[in-house]
DNA sequence: CTTGACCTTTAAGCGTGCTTCAAACTTAGC
DNA sequence: GCTAAGTTTGAAGCACGCTTAAAGGTCAAG
């Protein structure tokens, strides 16, 4: 498969997939005759887990760790170190979110609750005094 | 407040104090006789809410609209969209996050069960099929 | 045999969020 | 008065993850 057809089914563009791969995440494809990049199907598949990962927060250089071009040089602990650091920040993430959406949540309640007898300055006031800030300016 | 000061009660870099500032995250600051900057107290609860709001996921464009300078130039319903957009945004990325979160442990749980008398390579290429790659090499 | 789609490379550009640098001025302590 | 720390500005630089541009080779259809 040549580079254009590889991107149409990763979804991604050919030059993402060339960075890719100048960035040591695929390994250097195989190239035809005339020069052309020539792709096993199976490669669909390492940009989908590419593509995974990202999602899942890790970096470029990170997933490089991960997944290795060359399947022999898994260093086993290392690899299992990356995975379970990477939960943990995951987890790290998601108790942010969570507080973050309260906070937010909250902050949209306040606002709504703005009683029909005050006008927005000082409801304005009233929201930003919530936030720690004195100013009622 | 100088600036220096500020920085080192918000934990930032006078740098990215000053950035904020051409950003226009945050009103200019009032000047001395002299030309340096010169905060009121408050800035560092600003700082707060700022680094808050990034930490949730707003871009610092985003944060802007949400904080502007002037407190009088609130829209309120752009405000309330930009905040419930926010908060769907936070919803989706906590469901990909516990996605990937069940993805990496199911991976980890994967090559923690290899059996014992199974040789590293065959375990990564178990491990591998299991990513949706066929290569068994 | 030309057109147009697809491929190649290297290099430069972009958006985000800052940091660093250079050159100059102010201020604080001794 | 001297020195060191703090401040000013604008411009350039950096890291990340790509995209775009330029200049050209390849290939299939008509």
């Amino acid at each position: 498969m040549r580079i254009g057809e590889l991107a149409k089914r990763s979804g991604l563009a050919t030059s993402a997939i060339r960075f890719y791969e100048t960035k040591g995440l695929l390994p250097p494809a195989k190239r035809g005759l005339n020069g052309y990049r020539d792709y096993p199907a199976e490669t669909v598949a390492v940009l989908a887990i590419i593509a995974d990962a990202q999602q899942a927060g890790f970096s470029l250089e990170e997933i490089k760790q991960i997944l290795p071009a060359d399947i022999s040089s898994w260093r086993h602990e290392e690899l299992m170190d990356t995975l379970r650091r990477k939960v943990a920040d995951i987890e790290a993430m998601q108790a942010r979110l969570k507080e973050s959406k309260a906070h937010i949540e909250s902050l949209i309640r306040l606002i709504e609750a703005k009683p029909d007898d005050m006008g927005c300055r000082e409801n304005a006031s009233r929201v930003m005094a919530s936030l720690g800030l004195s100013k009622g300016k």
